[in-house]
DNA sequence: GTTGCTCTACGAAAATATTCGTTGATTGGT
DNA sequence: ACCAATCAACGAATATTTTCGTAGAGCAAC
């Protein structure tokens, strides 16, 4: 089955995650050799995490082949929004200003980059606060 | 001894760790009792991870007393920003950006911490990329 | 149909993180 | 001196995460 993923995503899971968001839908070969550029995998560990991470829902399995297909179960954008929050709430006393901040500090941004913080700053700043599509 | 910190901090040292931010230097038993509010806690509990802690060096421990003292080793912003770093690798491709705009996308962000951002914005166009207080 | 390759399922070992009971030392009160 | 409270140290139970070996099914080539 799948419950709604109630918690995040271990490191591990996070490193599969990545693979499936990079390749997409994806066999568990596909991912073993993928996790092996990082660190050599076996191939039932790759298997097992992936069956472990269908359980909780993080991924779903096609299984209509015999080679079962696996891939993220919720957009990648949704997995980094919950994340970011969830950092936000363990690390920065609930304030995301002060994550994005420390991000900036953290790691170079393009100017390209820092032209689109801004542009979504501007629409914050517009919305009065709200978010979403609307 | 201690380390220098190599790993990043467990989401058990990590709620420590928000307790000696907010307190300062404190006995097992405040951090204990403060702790308590999240999850009854018991004392040993926070007395072994504060141990483990100072030996991963996470903490120091002032033993001048017979009560121990225990206080974070780094400033909370060194940390923060690790983990925000950590998390741009792990979860967002190496682009802070994309952090960046999924933390203001995830929480509620005032219109004072938009502008401080901004400032830190313009001071990193200014810089042409460069970090620190240079 | 037999051989060899690939696959899933399963169980369990190994590594890591969390929890707490027990012990013995120290201290303050009486 | 004695008692009760408090403390650090330690070891071990538990829980969680990560790893992989083994077994048996499916499939293609011969």
């Amino acid at each position: 089955m799948g419950r709604p993923p109630a918690t995040r995503p271990t490191d591990g899971e996070l490193a599969i995650l990545r693979v499936l968001w990079r390749r997409g839908p994806s066999t568990v070969r596909e991912v073993m050799e993928d996790l092996g550029r990082e660190r050599p995998t076996a191939y039932t560990t790759a298997l097992k995490m992936l069956q472990i991470m269908a359980d909780k829902g993080l991924v779903l399995r096609d299984e209509s082949s015999r080679t079962h297909v696996y891939r993220a179960s919720r957009e990648r954008g949704e997995t980094q929004s919950q994340l970011a929050g969830d950092l936000v709430d363990r690390a920065f006393g609930g304030s995301a200003a002060d994550l994005v901040m420390r991000a900036l500090d953290a790691r170079p941004v393009s100017a390209d980059e820092l032209a689109e913080i801004r542009r979504l700053l501007d629409e914050l700043d517009g919305d009065g606060g709200r978010r979403g599509q609307g």
